[in-house]
DNA sequence: ACTTACCTACCTACTGATAGGTATAGTTAT
DNA sequence: ATAACTATACCTATCAGTAGGTAGGTAAGT
């Protein structure tokens, strides 16, 4: 693994709070530069297009969400604790300035206007997360902590449709309760079996 | 009500396609002129800044969508419905070329990009939305067509959520199964009361 | 020890394109 | 004639991106 320098991921660190709270159309390299202290130039540098910042901070987006999301498994033994953990973190960079959203979820809003291979990373990401939530969902099931009678897939679609119907409604009104109701029915959703 | 003269609604029927399409930042003036085949400037005349045409459109869309919503309670009679012609015409934009989404889901992404006024009318189209679904949930529970035990504002909420949340993933991903999954789900709440 | 060569990380200064917006003159319907 | 509308021509600001240079460090050759 190759040490990257810090300003490489300064420059990330900035472009996804900017993405996460204007959306990629609506910063540009001088707002990051204004923010760190150095020219536009040197962002170039790091990253020549913005196409290919986009990219890296999805995939360094990827690469995090895994590591935390496997040690979330591997660190709890309840399922039903692990989802409140997960959902509770998606949503807490909410409760920071500005009604922060979800990464993924402002570039899924954008993405006609991203160009192809970044389209396919945003994809990727929410497709890690589904494939993540299928497999807590079935070890959850398997170990009684989840009562659903729908399948795993279907829930794990139903989760992240909630995630991000929540997360754009908490942002419009910067109103927490709609974050409160969709923690509630995703609750709901993994501990009813149908009548 | 002063009668509009065509260009302008034409000027608003373009500005809604490429907002629900790209959103609010990322078409411009010249986008519209181009296709209407008209000068930038004469945008101008009927809407001096871009926030105006943000303003009368969201205006158009409330009143629109108040005349809609009100025929659909009256010509139809079971709530449930009501319920399902209304989530398919949300949903059937979509289906139109490039995955549209509601305009008003594709604003509130953008919400803090907005001035105040146009944050205000966005807010206001949901709220419009929401105060008739609890209408409607009410009427429907008291006529037995719908069975829930959380409160009609809740059940609205969850509802709205999953609307914009099942809009944005279908977008991503340019698929539809996204819709089915929330429009299946906003049913079986609308239809199950909890053990 | 010192040169040569190359590298990283930043800089100044610029480009062409496009953004939103304005002044003003011309056109068209009543 | 006049009000409503559209056009030409232009403005300033900002956008993403490039050219070329510089300071400082590293590595190898002699």
């Amino acid at each position: 693994m190759v040490k990257k320098p810090d300003t490489y991921n300064h420059i990330l660190d900035i472009a996804e709070e900017l993405i996460q709270t204007v959306g990629f159309n609506a910063f540009s390299y001088a707002d990051i530069a204004a923010r760190i202290g150095i020219r536009k130039a040197s962002i170039h540098y790091h990253f020549p297009a913005k196409t290919d910042l986009g990219k890296h901070l999805m995939l360094r987006h990827q690469s995090n969400a895994t590591v935390y999301l496997n040690n979330l498994i591997k660190e709890h033994k309840n399922h039903k604790d692990i989802l409140v953990i997960y959902l509770k973190s998606i949503f807490a960079s909410t409760y920071e300035a500005d009604f922060k959203m979800c990464l993924g979820g402002m570039l899924a809003t954008d993405v006609l206007t991203l160009d192809s291979a970044l389209q396919n990373e945003v994809q990727a990401f929410f497709r890690l997360t589904q494939d993540w939530l299928i497999t807590l969902l079935k070890h959850g099931k398997k170990h009684k902590n989840f009562k659903f009678t729908d399948s795993p897939a279907d829930i794990a679609k139903q989760i992240l449709i909630m995630i991000e119907g929540g997360l754009l409604l908490a942002r419009l009104y910067q109103d927490d309760k709609w974050l409160k109701t969709a923690m509630k029915q995703i609750l709901t959703l993994v501990t009813h079996e149908e009548k």
